[in-house]
This record gives structure tokens, C-alpha cells and sequence, in this order.
DNA sequence: CTCAGTGCAAAAGCTTTGCATAATA
DNA sequence: TATTATGCAAAGCTTTTGCACTGAG
């Protein structure tokens, strides 16, 4: 349906709702996990086969410079995307299974509270990627899931 | 001089000592700050002209593979490197100047101490990113340093 | 009607790979 | 000598851009 309450973000963002942008903006909000651009255009095919990946980009690039939307870096090669999150909230990736594990965390805080090299600054973006095993691909026994490399 | 320490350090990884192996590395370990693959192939080339671009990614390749250095995304389209440090340490950017303050943090223990969500997860990597504005800059008076967009 | 948004195709970055040559152990 | 490493050029992937067309306001 692409919500009317999308298309309501979209103009007091001061951006037109094109039925493209307004779908793109809805599998973010409403989609499941972090899709990157790929993805988004996947999905977003289903519903216009003729959308293009460059209109799926320049969404993405609009949204991030309104603030609707953050940018991830989960893996070295691409891009993922979520909706802005109210608290200071950060990823914990599953090397097994590929779960990722959200957690409200006020690093920012602490760390200009607790380093010393780092009082005075004024932190305007905090990015944390912790990667490792879950508890439960620990017991599967992943031989690789104890050793060093 | 590309010194003989480093050279001991590749064959102790089972790495040929060649003469751009061993440039690569010492470009890291003594060179200034967080190189990317570029900078490191423009500053090897001052000692070996003709080595190639390629013989830089495949070198950085192997020794992330054997632990003597770790990969950064301070920003989202290519990657920096340092060597391996021995402490678990990040890194705080300066959107102003651009300077990279590192400091020591028990991230990970932290986290797993104290975030419910995370309990018994086995942290294998850990990278965080804040960026912000250092005291300097905030002073200098930059007209974004204190605005949130 | 006007300007923002779109599709298509081409280009731009960064990184990887194939293949023949050169160098190490 | 048997591998491993290198250089060069070409390919690969993600992301960006130019241009003419379409559609929202």
C-alpha cells in the first residue's frame, strides 16, 4: 500500500512522494534486518519491475542527508541501511549464522567520559561493529568458532 | 633500509621475504598514521618505482590472513590499515581536521558485561567509529561543529 | 507549467584476478 | 628446481553521473 504515513514523512521532508521513493522509504521502515541498496532494489521490483538501481541510490542519498535513515558497514563491501534509531543503539553480527544483534548502548557517553584523549570532543556519529559467535553457533561446534584464525 | 626485523617477522609467517613484501609492511609499521591502499602504493613507489598497485592488495591480503595488521572504514569507500595492536583500541575521527586520536577501551568486555542481549556472545573483532569535532576545532569556531545537520 | 525525480546506459572508484615472467627458498 | 610473488592489463562490484523523459505540486 506504501502507507500514507510514509508519503507524510516524505513531503515534511520537504521531498516529493513519488511512488518509488515512498516504496524504498517503506522496506526500510517496515522491511525486515538491514537490507543493503541491493536488496532494497530487489524487494522493490516486486512492486515496480521498472524502478531503476540509481533511483533506489539517490533515495538512499536523500534520505541519509534528511536524517530519515542511517548508513551501516557491516561488511567491507557495501552499504546497509535502517531507519534513524531514537537511543544510541549499535550491532553485534553473527560470523555463523548472520543474525544481527541490536543493543542500546550510550558508547559516546562513556567513551568522552572515561578516555582522556577523547574529553573535549564532541562526538557527532558513533559506529560500533562487534563481530563474532553467538551462544548458539558456539554449541553447534563451529570448529573455527573457539581458535584464533 | 627496510629493516631486517621486518623481514624475520614474514618468515616467521611463512611469508617469501621479497623486497616489496617487506617495504609493505614497514610502510605500515613506521609509517604515519592509517594508510589506505593507495598511500601505501604511493609511498612504496619512492623506493620500488615499478612495484604495482596489485602487489600491494595481494600483500595487505596476506598479512590481514596472518594477523600482522587489521583493517579500518574511517570512511565508507576504501580501507586503512595499522598493525595489529595489542590492546583492544579505536579510534575517535575529527571531522574537522581529519586528525585520528586513538585510545584503549575494553569494548567488547564491556558489552558482553553489560548488555543483556549479548550475553555469552564470543567477540571476535571489534570496530568502532566515532567522529565528531575535537576540541580545537569546536574552538576554530567551525559554523557545523555544533549544529546536528 | 516548472522543477524535482526517474530510467537507462555509461563512467568512476576501489579491489580482485589471469597469465606470463621473475625471484625466493 | 619448485614454488611463491610480481607486473601488467583486464575484469568485477558497488556506487555515481549525464541526459532526455516523466510526473508531482
Amino acid at each position: 500500500m506504501t502507507g500514507q504515513k510514509t508519503r507524510n514523512t516524505l513531503n515534511e521532508s520537504g521531498l516529493r512522494a513519488t511512488g518509488s521513493r515512498a516504496l524504498i522509504l517503506d522496506i526500510i521502515r517496515n522491511g525486515e534486518g538491514h537490507p543493503d541498496a541491493d536488496e532494497i532494489y530487489r524487494r522493490a521490483r516486486q512492486k515496480i519491475p521498472h524502478i531503476s538501481l540509481s533511483t533506489v541510490y539517490r533515495n538512499l542519498q536523500r534520505f541519509k542527508e534528511q536524517g530519515l535513515i542511517e548508513e551501516f558497514h557491516f561488511d567491507e563491501n557495501h552499504h546497509h541501511y535502517e531507519v534513524k534509531p531514537s537511543a544510541e543503539h549499535h550491532h553485534l553480527v553473527c560470523l555463523g549464522c548472520g543474525k544481527v544483534i541490536e543493543f542500546d548502548y550510550p558508547l559516546s557517553r562513556q567513551i568522552t567520559k572515561s578516555v582522556p584523549a577523547a574529553r573535549g570532543f564532541k562526538v557527532e556519529k558513533s559506529e560500533v561493529h562487534l563481530s563474532g559467535y553467538c551462544f548458539a553457533c558456539q554449541q553447534k561446534g563451529l570448529p573455527e568458532a573457539g581458535k584464533e584464525s
